[in-house]
DNA sequence: AGAAGTTTGTGAACGTGAGAACAAACCGAG
DNA sequence: CTCGGTTTGTTCTCACGTTCACAAACTTCT
């Protein structure tokens, strides 16, 4: 943590509890709710992009604000982390964004794989914005041999019977499965196999994994549906007519 | 529709209401939950696959399995579009499939534009998968000179400032945003004031719009750290200590 | 036709999340 | 040191989502 501004909040002094014994601390570690986990990376990005603007500290309701939430809702995420905050003052930047940047895990680099290099692996491996949120694409792995060897943003793509080794030696523990749907499931399990234990799906398909591995899919498609369902409601409600009409209708066609 | 097995469930006979007057139709259309309608779409996947298996007909529990989802669950969210089942036998899936596309809105193509083609741009714009679920690109718009005219995937990279008469002409409602973060606030006030009503956003950037503007923001970074929230977990839990302690000597730091 | 077996649709209990509201804590002025 | 202004952390309430459990409805077998 190379911070300018080091300095902390009211208990700075190496005089711990007064008051209460675990004043300053967590209250109770375990558990922290799973939307409060999703919000935590946007939090941190906001927190980036003050920090790059200079800004020292900010209040809450400038935070929520950079994070497009309420600031009632952002204060509660923040205290199930602990107590960073300083009353009539506000956050220390540098500081709340080096507490949830250890709280998410991403202090330092995970290793990555990912499998299936067509299109969208492409695109995956020549993003730059991994590297400076947590992550470090160690290989392209895919299992067509006319694509093995070409040079993806700096990597090459190896054949995917070295996913064991790479595992093994790298320490992998992430993997993004970027192949048709219909290789999803074949891929998932030797990756899990290998010991990967948290992937993140692109194909169109619904994996099965045993407990104690975290999947998390991303599928356009179904943004787009929803997108398309609420479009459909905007107009059907612009038209004017009563819904249930015009559902009745379509219904008998 | 044009399902070889289009006979229909119980009531199939012309006369409607025999017990209750609503018997066959939607009890209450307004607003099905959204954590439902995020649903629907896998459900028209599984039913999709089923479809193509020649499947005909499947009981709650098939699909909640191949859906990846619990049956009760399954139940309860076709329960807001209707009656479609039949008790004692299951659902008919050509018409459920039918059903929910009329109820996402895809039953004719949404069409949509894509601003920024630079590496995600191109793997959508090459992405074939988008036109069999229920959409259809109609121009990918970029503002760099040196793009425009270079052909993907079948159709031509045109300049942004196209995107107003676009949107007028083909009633775009969808447009996709693959821009760099900066750029991303302007494309959509621009998409906006165009006419677009939904947007999906791959910029890591909050966008703010009017009311009536949809946004879903698809984040693998954010994806990415929330895997690795659980990973750290994983390994911390396994290291055999107790949370606190680590966490403890961790924040000292 | 009646009984036995299936499967849906839904009411009710439970758990999680969102938002309003406020006391506690902090800063700075006088 | 005290007071007024500010902002956090937390409590309380309400809404939403999930899961259980079961009656109603349907099929099939005898
Ligand atoms: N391209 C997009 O914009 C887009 C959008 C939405 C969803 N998707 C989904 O993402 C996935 C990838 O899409 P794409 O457009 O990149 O497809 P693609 O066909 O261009 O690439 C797939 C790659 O996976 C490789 N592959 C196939 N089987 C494999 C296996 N068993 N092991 C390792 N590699 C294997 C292929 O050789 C190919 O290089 C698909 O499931 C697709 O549905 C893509
Ligand atoms: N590539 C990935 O795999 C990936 C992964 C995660 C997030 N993202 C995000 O997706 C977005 C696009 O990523 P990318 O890798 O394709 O970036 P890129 O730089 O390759 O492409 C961006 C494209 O947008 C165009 N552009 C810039 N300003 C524009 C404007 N005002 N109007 C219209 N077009 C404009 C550029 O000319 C370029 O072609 C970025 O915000 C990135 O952070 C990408």
């Amino acid at each position: 943590m190379s911070s300018p501004r080091s300095a902390r909040n009211g208990g700075s002094d190496g005089s711990s509890a007064k008051r209460t014994p675990d004043a300053g601390a967590k209250p109770a570690e375990r558990g922290i709710p799973e939307a409060t986990v999703a919000r935590l990376p946007v939090y941190l990005r906001a927190l980036t992009s003050l920090s790059e603007r200079s800004t020292a500290t900010c209040s809450s309701e400038e935070l929520a604000t950079a994070a497009g939430v309420n600031s009632a809702k952002l204060r509660k995420d923040l205290s199930y982390l602990g107590s960073y905050g300083t009353r009539g003052v506000g956050y220390d930047v540098e500081y709340l964004r080096y507490q949830i940047a250890r709280e998410i895990g991403v202090t330092q680099d995970w290793p990555v794989v990912i499998v299936g290099i067509g299109n969208l692996g492409h695109a995956l491996a020549n993003y730059s914005g991994f590297s400076s949120r947590g992550f470090r694409i160690v290989a392209l792995l895919d299992a067509d041999p006319a694509r093995q060897g070409e040079d993806v943003g700096g990597l090459g793509i190896r054949s995917f019977d070295d996913l064991e080794q790479l595992v093994e030696e790298q320490r992998v523990a992430i993997g993004v499965i970027a192949t048709p749907a219909q290789a999803a499931q074949d891929v998932c399990d030797r990756l899990v196999a290998a010991g990967v234990t948290s992937i993140l799906n692109f194909a169109p398909q619904v994996l099965s994994v045993p407990d104690g591995v975290d999947v998390r899919k991303v599928d356009l498609s179904i943004e787009l549906q929803i997108l398309a369902y609420h479009e459909q409601r905007k107009s059907l409600a612009e038209a004017g007519a009563d819904l249930e009409t015009i559902d009745a209708i379509e219904k008998v066609i």
